[in-house]
DNA sequence: TTCCCCATGAGACTCATTCTCAATTGGGAT
DNA sequence: ATCCCAATTGAGAATGAGTCTCATGGGGAA
């Protein structure tokens, strides 16, 4: 998963006119190893556990321009904080919440998004983008 | 729209063991008496503009027990800000922001809500409830 | 009417995120 | 390779929505 990661970084901050620098390869590097949806704060002290030397300003601006030009997904669980995740793949997908333990399940449903823009249409809208949590419990 | 309201407030405060005050009828009223999507400091502001006495705090709290019991929905659009809006014919629908003029138009479709249920099942849970909102732009 | 306890208001507090600004550093020009 | 300066950084202050505290006020049962 690792090749043609470290140029999709500096050909972004390039296309955006940014200096690439240590601290936004680590942010990047630090989010893009990990499956988890994790907050601003978990990154940030993940890195500094590793030694890496960077300050929560930097953590945020940088995955401002991360989700800004679609590395990183940002998605708003209502709790006050955001979380993050990687983009690589490009896979879109939505986020069920379960209510009992926390667990995120992530979910794609074609159909589903055909009838989102189905729907924008019969309002004379098309859709820019969408927030989906399906907040779920377990059966039975 | 205005015959059995106050009785829906005082069966609502009763069942939950709270006591019948001016201010939580006068939020209320404020909330029940528009159609709009406003934050918490809207409705604070707009109870003051017409002389009534109550705190933040108090608008915080009456909410709360608003939302609780369903008088009032609370939607989180993202921006730092929760809004609020009646829920006086318990009509459930969602949520298109139009990302040029910021407008909020509601809909509701039965097969979204049919889709939902069955891709939650599929992962086996089932929905509690759901956060969807469209963000739009006018087509042309 | 009294009395007990819940509700209220003012402002302190929380906490994620953003801003400020002096010091540092990337990287194009030379 | 060096210079130079605007972009970047870090530390901590600031912001702002929402929550909490606690002394005072006021429902409402008896």
């Amino acid at each position: 998963m690792a090749e043609q990661t470290p140029e999709i970084l500096t050909g972004i901050l390039h296309k955006e006119g940014l200096r690439y620098t240590a601290q936004r390869e680590a942010v990047w590097d630090e989010i893009r190893q990990s499956q988890e949806h994790r907050d601003a704060e978990d990154i940030y002290l993940s890195l500094r556990t590793k030694g890496i030397r960077v300050s929560r300003a930097t953590v945020y601006r940088t995955i401002d321009v991360l989700v800004k030009n679609k590395l990183v997904r940002k998605m708003d669980v209502g709790d006050g904080r955001c979380r993050y995740e990687p983009r690589l793949d490009d896979n879109h997908h939505d986020h069920m919440i379960c209510t009992e333990t926390g667990d995120i399940i992530e979910f794609f449903d074609e159909e589903l998004e055909l009838l989102q823009e189905k729907i924008a249409r019969k309002h004379g809208y098309t859709v820019v983008r969408h927030v989906h949590q399906l907040f779920v419990k377990p059966i039975k």
